[in-house]
DNA sequence: AATGAATGAGCCTTCATTCAT
DNA sequence: AATGAATGAAGGCTCATTCAT
């Protein structure tokens, strides 16, 4: 019979990350100390390496939660059933809508540039981005085969491309809280609907 | 009198840079350690600093660089008279084009990272993206004067995404080099340009 | 619970500060570094950050201490009921006898140099000065009241010359150790007491 | 021919001298770098390096002009032919003249402490003082034999103790500016010479 | 005589992490 | 499960000083 409730240790466990990611949110993952960390969390240097291996798991972890949080987003709302401009047009809403409490795209970006220098974190948030193309692919496929869309446009790159937009959002947001999802997922739509005259 | 040439100095200062970006690109700008930076360069601590106040100076004027350097491509593309879609279109090849010999590109994801922290580079990057985000919006404007693009678009919010869509072809290359500027510029110019059927 | 005993914990702090007095008595305290302390104190840099902020706090406890032993003993003397002459004569002794085990009167001569630099240290360090100039001061008073100093004598006065004569032994014996407190007491004991002949 | 006159080389290092001093004074000898010196000097490091050996040299020449100051001032009150109580009355003051433009009181403090590590310097300063006790000692010999002092005092002893008086208020003075040369030198009077009521 | 770019040893300190309790 | 004292490598940087010009 364990000690402690599994709930217990899972519990305790996303406290931790919760801890280290309002202070990487504030200072970015390397100037944020395993002591600040610590300090945030309320605990000492043991309780927190009896969860993780170390800061390097810890940064890992919000890295991979907050691109996976992103790919979330966007493949809910590929499957709202909506025609490809709304859809384009929603997707900043719906990214905005996950920085509730931390700012979660703000580390995603942090996030990027770490997994560039780090091999096992690079493969997990490729292997997400692949699925987030995927399901982009085969909305845009889906257009093309109903008609919506031409049929000679790469569904791969378009996807890619409809992946940089909302990568574009993220990044620009992260600079500048006035750049609003609405006047940018407006821009999107345009661009993808109706930005030449007819 | 031992005072050396101004070009003299500006070239050692670029030496160091240029070292210092290659380190960076390899390691990361917080795994390269200033020792790395000196032993790139050749050159003794002291040296090193007498040219740069410090390794923040050094990680600013190279994100400032790099992210520079993607405004001049994209600025220097807008200028080239070309219609929207052909303009989108060749806009990853200009960036791809930036990384001879060092990984500017990948240099710039970091970068973007570090303006999140920094707020003094935060503000100098800004200004740039400023910059390029106005001529976009300006050819975005002369487009729809000639009614090559419908009028109840908003320029700046097209800009943005523009823009949106050249920082995620960087961002998804520095991921996986597979990622091609043909590819990727093929489905913007399809995007923008006739992604719907007519 | 590795959470130790609190005396265990003032033992190691006093540990490190006597194996900085051994190394600052020997080498003065900036000549000292501290990997000298940390060797001394056979310990790991971090240990000792543990229980000082830095090496300004370990010279300014250092310097505390010595100034305050200085000050402890000249107040023990004063206690002693003794006539002011006796009491005079006693003072280098007593002195001398604070270097059991360190050079505190060497740190001592060090230290009032420090205070002239640190703030925090000079306020700390006048403050014991100021107390052992009103016991001076008051032993003073009482001589006078018995009659045993002329009345027109400023008693705040005599006590800074008073104090002035022991830091003169304080000094002289630190640059030769030839200076004994038997002599020099002897000497202040005549000029307190029968400098003038009757 | 000299290119440059003796005097305008004994002119520019007695300049460098005062620089230091200027520096030495705000901030001590250890927190001041040769930096501060040259950009105090407004000169180049070569132009230093040409007028002193390095840092060590000008602490010795400061460290031994302070002492040396002090002791000129004590030597030249002795010569004056006054009675011994207005002699100690007047050494506080004739050493506060001394600080006219830097603080030498202030450096000779320091100096103090840097004897105590320097050997060098030690020697020199010791010689100095050997000399001003010298001086007090003979003052006090004559008053002997003229019974102005009562005979079995020993006169090395009390020049000691004169000497420490003068330490003592130079000590005092550069803790608390509000310590007077007045008050403490009425003190030393009223000690040397009539503590006793009659 | 003077310049100032360059040197490189060494400084103080912090850090992620461990392990006896 | 949790504590926190301890580790020790490594970090960024400064410093007194030199020497080609």
């Amino acid at each position: 019979m364990p000690r402690v409730t599994e709930a217990y240790l899972a519990e305790r466990r996303e406290h931790i990350l919760s801890s280290a990611a309002t202070c990487f949110a504030r200072e970015g993952f390397h100037r944020t100390s395993m002591r600040d960390v610590i300090a945030e969390a309320g605990l000492s240097p043991g309780a927190v390496y009896h969860y993780f291996r170390g800061k390097h798991d810890i940064i890992a972890a919000i890295s991979l939660d907050a691109v996976t949080a992103v790919g979330g987003a966007v493949r809910a709302s590929v499957g709202r059933g909506q025609s490809l401009p709304e859809l384009v047009a929603g997707l900043p809403t719906a990214i905005e809508a996950l920085d509730r409490a931390d700012d979660r795209t703000r580390l995603a970006v942090q996030a990027w540039g770490e997994a560039l220098r780090d091999p096992a974190l690079g493969a997990a948030l490729r292997e997400g981005v692949d699925g987030v193309l995927d399901a982009l692919r085969e909305r845009v496929d889906l257009a093309r085969e109903a008609g919506e869309v031409s049929a000679d446009v790469d569904p791969h790159a378009v996807a890619r491309v409809a992946l940089g937009i909302v990568q574009g959002f993220i990044l620009q947001r992260a600079w500048d809280p006035e750049v609003t999802a609405a006047d940018y997922g407006r821009g999107a739509s345009a661009v993808v609907g109706g930005l030449l005259a007819p």
